[in-house]
DNA sequence: GCTAGAATGTAATATCGTAACACTTATTTG
DNA sequence: CAAATAAGTGTTACGATATTACATTCTAGC
């Protein structure tokens, strides 16, 4: 539950980078400067960006101003597994764990948007029983909840 | 898993708008004609609409034609448990069991849209139990499972 | 009937996301 | 290497989803 807990965060955005750009060489996957740049901005927080927030940074570093640009790198990130996207807040968060295919659960804090990824195999588990029994096909599972995360349960009781 | 079998659909509304009538009564909460109407049009299709849709057809009722009437509308049928969203979609469905406080996991088919409620008490034990290891105090949890119904399985495989 | 609170009508605007097409850059292949 | 092809980017325009704010009407309770 990394993002809840403090850390070398320099470091951590440095480091998995480095991973994703191994990844992307092994995949024979291009991480363009513009992906490269937004998978660090969703690094440098541990937090729920939305795509003009995304955009707005790239936009103040001369790196393309329209909705498009931000969507299209996002888009490449997710589809890789290089980052999520939370439903709940049409929002985007870099992926903790830089393997492709996986689909964890979110926990989502209200307050500060710091997210977290959980494990999700009992739940996706659970979900499996309950939709075979009703001969529903599962392609993807979405599992976000939100609420306050440790800190935020300190600051704003 | 109702949404997924044929039945008495006409029988099937009628029923449930009567037993929303009930809850409503006996809550003190006021199911006016627009928010009796848009139930009714949530519970036509077992179905996910956007609220656009549902504006569409009060419209072609006269019965309010700007955004924020279907908004309400929905928001009090959400809030009230009369009706859930489908936070992947963008989208509404009329609840399968009124009664209010429950968060059930969805089975949602990509091809028609039909929505299928599941019970959720084993995933949802699952998540709270990784939240609680990290701290994490969970208020609400979306699970939002898409894939095929079985319907769909057979016309589209 | 009066009044307070709830609900509705309406305009305007914010926020999120995509289609389409021109252009450039990278990769493959003859 | 050059031509052909594919992949990525720049830009315009628009579509889809959602909210804020404020005026007006309805309703319940006195």
């Amino acid at each position: 539950m990394l993002a809840f807990e403090t850390h070398d965060h320099q470091a951590c955005v440095k480091t998995r980078v480095a991973a994703v750009e191994m990844q992307a060489r092994a995949r024979k996957l291009r991480l363009t400067p513009i992906r490269r740049r937004v998978l660090e901005i969703l690094l440098e927080d541990h937090r729920a960006l939305g795509a003009y927030d995304v955009l707005a940074k790239l936009e103040a570093e001369g790196l393309g101003a329209h909705p498009p640009v931000a969507y299209r790198a996002l888009d490449f990130l997710v589809e890789h597994g290089f980052a999520h996207k939370l439903e709940r807040r049409n929002a985007f968060v870099a992926c903790d764990h830089p393997d492709a295919g996986h689909r964890p659960a979110f926990l989502i804090c209200r307050d500060c948007a710091a997210v977290a990824e959980a494990d999700s195999a009992g739940v996706a588990r659970a979900l499996a029983q309950t939709a075979s029994g009703a001969g529903f096909e599962i392609e993807t599972a979405a599992i976000e909840a939100e609420g306050l995360c440790p800190a935020c349960q300190i600051a704003a009781p």
